[in-house]
DNA sequence: ACAAACTTTCATTTTTTTTTGAAACTTTAA
DNA sequence: TTAAAGTTTCAAAAAAAAATGAAAGTTTGT
């Protein structure tokens, strides 16, 4: 029985260092990805106390990156009858999860990337090579990535189960 | 023409100041980002003496972060005749630059966060709740994540206006 | 209205990441 | 073989990002 939960502390921990490490390299901050694996993983709404405990975390660093996550929609805030203090659950559904990542992610960087591409490729050019150049270029680059966005836009809004009807419609 | 050069210079670093701030947001520093954006802008390749000039940074940078971006395989080197010194260019096609991205965050990122799903997925649980739902959680993640992970080798495996065979694919 | 219980904010500190620059290295041509 | 022209490396410095913690703010029960 002591060994069993060893194994348990040293899984739980070894996921939660590795959705970590994961998230920097994608761009989101270490303890906000640690948070979040800790909430997937856990079978229960976890309390602030215990997540500050768990990671080793300040209360501030806690409360900035669970704020985080709620303003992502991907964490929720609960409240348990007759218990005074916050409880947080994760988002579990991975096909919502993924498109709610999806959609926040072409909202605060993609469209905004897209207005600033659309000015640059509509620069009035009549001259070197240079300038036609960058003129195709930047205007390709805003064909493609609109295109990207809309098609991820279009996967996403099956919701239920969007991954597995896209595996179909891919193999057919 | 004076006014339309400054017009070019202003939308060429717009561009390269978006691209870069881009790829911070995504895990991808702001130099090499910086760098990609320009040579894929420049009709012609690039001595490393430009970028510095351009880009304001010193010799090192630059040496480290082209030969970053030639390991993901998007930019090449190239050598002209009677010219000692090396220049860069960058891969245009930009459906090849999605596909070589897409390889690479998989094999350096995707592939090895789903060896350890796997590992503290397949933990022998015969405990508690909370063991039993981490074993469930990390055995759907890794399902899905390999799923997502296969989906995107087979969309890229087109190559060739993969995208828009994919806008094809997913309209019908 | 008060105070206990709890949460949020933000100036400061710490950590991490990126950049620099000078020394070491490589290549080429004479 | 030498030196000039160029490139790479890496320890140290700088910059950027994240974390802390104490003060301010909020909510709830009496």
């Amino acid at each position: 029985m002591y060994i069993c939960l060893m194994e348990f502390k040293e899984a739980k921990n070894k996921f939660v260092q590795t959705w970590g490490a994961l998230g920097s390299q994608w761009g989101i901050n270490k303890t906000m990805a640690q948070i979040h694996a800790l909430l997937m993983i856990s079978h229960e709404p976890v309390s602030m106390e215990d997540i500050m405990e768990e990671l080793q975390i300040s209360r501030g660093n806690a409360s900035m990156n669970l704020r985080a996550l709620m303003d992502w929609g991907i964490v929720y805030k609960e409240y348990k009858a007759g218990e005074r203090r916050e409880f947080f659950t994760a988002e579990k559904d991975l096909d919502e999860l993924a498109v709610k990542i999806s959609r926040e992610r072409s909202k605060r960087e993609i469209k905004p990337a897209l207005k600033v591409l659309k000015e640059v490729s509509t620069m009035k050019s009549d001259g070197t090579e240079a300038e036609r150049h960058f003129v195709d270029q930047t205007t390709k680059l805003y064909d493609f990535v609109l295109k990207a966005d809309n098609v991820l836009d279009k996967i996403t809004e099956y919701k239920d189960n969007w991954l597995a009807k896209l595996v179909i419609k891919i193999m057919k």
